[in-house]
DNA sequence: CTTCGACATGCTATCTCCGCATGGCAGCGA
DNA sequence: TCGCTGCCATGCGGAGATAGCATGTCGAAG
């Protein structure tokens, strides 16, 4: 039996209900509804009444949960011993991250590690691949998520780069543009539509770099963020380039159309560490995490 | 995490060898190998050291076993507290099945409920389908495993049947026969062949019933029972039938031929119960193993 | 009576995991 | 010293499991 049935149970009983609980774990409603039909028939039982609505417990319901919870608690307590031997108990995690993979890839990364580490210290700054480089070398961060463009290739002498994804770059447009039923589209053929652009940040400068040559957007609106620049673009106030690690869930106003191949631009998105350095057990670790959470976004 | 990579590595601690344990789990040393390594993994430390002779723990190891233990022993007490609710508690379960079952499936199935509901009383009688089916109907046997012939079908009115598996029946010939290469052969072809048959039993008389209308094998050879029939068989005394289900381990000097499709027949082997009479919450279960168990050997 | 919220389920793509076969490594005996 | 053997690891292919999407069903509320 995977213990995960197990959390999924604990979570639906804490909750009450599956779609509640599904919001939690960041599934599906669907993927927990069999979780708990999987689970109820390996034990042979129903552990849930359906209520109009959510779930309550049965009577075996409530006879599992406390053999569930100390499960769960056992295992949990079981990663902790070994992480006290790897010296995994009270250290600390300083990560940099660029603004992009701040959005979704290492908040996910972070929480899933927090999870299984409760009692390492955890601290995120956001900044520009160049300067999170220099904190690494400088110590101020033990392990920094960059990306590498070809203008900007990673110096892999001096860090040593663990490749995570390769990103891509979409153009958001409303979900009635012309081209919004197009599986693929050029730059050209956006020459005629006002870019929305964000603030002047060094994110955006990123973005216009990856353009093509003597292509020139006409630019007529600034937004603050990625919520923001979608709205606009929603609105039907023009089209925007958005990193595809910053849509998490896309408005259903929306449509994100992938570039031709010729105009693709993929960003390598690397985690550095220091060539040489010895490596702390929770910078390790947390290198698996980001791995897990970088294939979610496959 | 799947709780069986705890079981898995509770067995390969207690042995101290991967292939022990394998054969004791009933899994290839391949499968071991892998849980062992994916445990490893999961927890991110190495729990084994490999010796020339076997493995042996770490103080990783060490540190999860006890954990390992706690946890499998909480789901098993889970499962029994469940299984109180259910009168699974003390119960009883009488099983009837015929030969063949009793060679391999039924064994695999009462082991797996045993397993996890060691306070029910079990009981096993071999044979044949119509006396087992007279003495469910008796109430000397809750569950009964027969098999049906297209001569001799059953009565699905006064009995429920869940299908176990479809069982072909295997011609076994030496390894170096002169037909030990082809994929599936005729009776024809085996004109020549003296035919080793068991003892005068029912078992028996029902395979001679598979042969086709007016082939008449040539009988030269009396074994007791299946292990001395592929003993003949692999000595080279002549090639014998032998039910799919009643070979659990081939013997490497035996070959076990397909007929060809015209002259295959196939057993239905069902599992019954009483049409009409309430189900015991342990005969319902023993349903599930039995189910399990024949999937097995597909 | 319609609508809405909540759980169940058919379908499909993907992933995982087992068994088979093979490879590598360490000891042992000739 | 050289094969031989026992043991664990691993590439490969197929079967089973699982998640997401879309849809169905049921009961309550308006």
């Amino acid at each position: 039996m995977d213990t995960q049935l197990l959390e999924v149970f604990r979570v639906v009983a804490q909750y009450g209900s599956v779609t509640a609980a599904a919001r939690q774990l960041r599934f599906t409603q669907s993927a927990v509804s069999r979780q708990i039909a999987a689970l109820e028939a390996d034990l042979g039982v129903r552990l849930f009444d359906r209520l109009p609505r959510g779930v309550a417990l049965t009577e075996e319901g409530r006879t599992l949960l406390p053999h569930a919870e100390a499960m769960l608690d056992r295992l949990l307590a079981a990663r902790q011993d070994l992480d006290e031997l790897h010296g995994l108990g009270r250290g600390r995690l300083r990560v940099g991250a660029f603004p992009t993979a701040v959005a979704a890839l290492v908040p996910r990364a972070l929480a899933s590690f927090r999870i299984a580490h409760p009692d390492v210290a955890l601290s995120l700054v956001e900044g520009k691949t160049p300067t999170l480089l220099d904190n690494l070398t400088a110590g101020d961060a033990d392990v920094a998520v960059v990306s590498a463009s070809p203008t900007a290739p990673l110096d892999s002498t001096r860090f040593d780069l663990h490749h995570l994804i390769d990103e891509r770059l979409l153009v958001a447009v409303a979900r009635d543009h012309r081209l919004a039923r197009r599986r693929r589209i050029r730059f050209a053929e956006l020459a005629d539509d006002p870019f929305i652009v964000g603030s002047a940040t060094a994110e955006e400068t990123l973005l216009r770099a990856s353009l093509p040559e003597g292509f020139q957007p006409r630019v007529d609106i600034v937004a603050a963020d990625w919520t923001g620049k979608l709205g606009c673009v929603a609105a039907g106030l023009g089209v925007a380039l958005v990193p595809a690690l910053a849509v998490r869930g896309t408005p259903v106003d929306v449509t994100l159309l992938r570039l031709h191949h010729e105009d693709e631009t993929v960003r390598r998105i690397f985690a550095a560490t220091v060539a040489g350095r010895s490596r702390p057990p929770a910078v390790s670790r947390f290198l698996t995490h980001l791995g897990h959470a970088a294939s979610g976004f496959g």
